[in-house]
DNA sequence: GTCTATACGCTGATAGAC
DNA sequence: GTCTATCAGCGTATAGAC
């Protein structure tokens, strides 16, 4: 299992001890111990950080994006575009478990990104938060607060992270389909 | 709003910024400095960092711990406990809301107490998961994945101090309601 | 491309004056 | 009860030998 020493390496192995601790209280002697170099060396190959971090969240934050804009794009009912919501959700946290953590736990930390993630960050839920109203609007969904329907809904995607490391014997579809199930259709018998 | 130097106020004020930027980010020069002291003076109400994180983490593990205790103990329906779950988060959070973010995500920071802290919340999630198994036994609720179940209401429950200082319109009564309907009863019409 | 050596500011915490 | 002074160690990062 041992790697070879690339910046993808590093990030990778960042991104583990990141969910581990938190972005500050992984040290470069850490992450540098972890692949087998000292602190020193590792500066070969990434330039900071601070640069770990951003590499880590923009790139998942942009695929979250890039996924939610060809969801509103696309032509089907509000309930069926919640469904795909929930299926990008399982797929990027199923490629990405480790640096969820971050996107969920670190973005703070973020210095010269901080703004382009927030605005990544804010465009993600008027775009699931306008799916919701339009369901309401048009009787799909029930007409309950939609920013308590949006919040339960984001909240536990948003955690699927911290959940499918765990589930290893749950297929991406299976748990796509069975979270569909219990967030649209409740649980109520 | 001036507060007096008391280990309470400063425990108060560690958790607002240990939510902002975690615990490992903030510096004991930080927190003495939005206390309007210096660094060395709180060490005369407090004994040290660590002190800090476990009087704030442990308090409120114990009050959740206490309240399931009393929902288990409980003579009624599963679907009934559930709806006291939600209650009981939505109070605890409504008091706590800076807390709450060191005990989602400053828990791996413990050091003496963090077997503790882990007994404490994998007791309470057997807990949980056991009134979902047996609402599912007793077909008060859907013959669905239990722990899909558990996870997707206790994340969302366990995120709800993001979101309730944002939304102060609304009373914590109207919260848990509205949230019971759409954990329990979804969202679909 | 990795190492050792090093810079140097910041960390949690203590001692002792006032 | 707060302050200044101080400590030893750790933080990210660079320089330069090999």
């Amino acid at each position: 299992m041992k790697q070879p020493i690339s910046k993808d390496n590093i990030i990778h192995t960042a991104a583990i001890l990141f969910k581990e601790k938190g972005y500050s209280a992984v040290t470069m002697r850490d992450l540098a111990s972890q692949m087998g170099i000292k602190a020193a060396s590792l500066y070969n190959h990434i330039s900071s950080k601070q640069d770990l971090l951003k590499e880590i969240v923009i790139s998942i934050a942009e695929e979250f994006t890039n996924g939610m804009d060809s969801i509103v794009a696309s032509n089907t009912s509000n309930i069926d575009k919640l469904k795909r919501v929930v299926v990008l959700h399982v797929k990027i946290t199923a490629n990405n478990t480790y640096g969820m953590a971050s996107l969920n736990n670190d973005w703070m930390h973020l210095e010269d990104q901080l703004d382009y993630y927030l605005k990544l960050r804010n465009d993600y839920e008027t775009n699931f938060l306008n799916i919701i109203k339009q369901g309401i609007a048009t009787s799909e969904i029930k007409n309950s607060n939609p920013e308590i329907i949006m919040f339960s809904m984001l909240t536990t995607l948003r955690s699927l992270y911290l959940w499918i490391p765990k589930k290893e014997e749950l297929n991406a579809n299976d748990l796509a389909n069975t979270l569909t199930q219990v967030l649209i259709d409740g649980i109520n018998n």
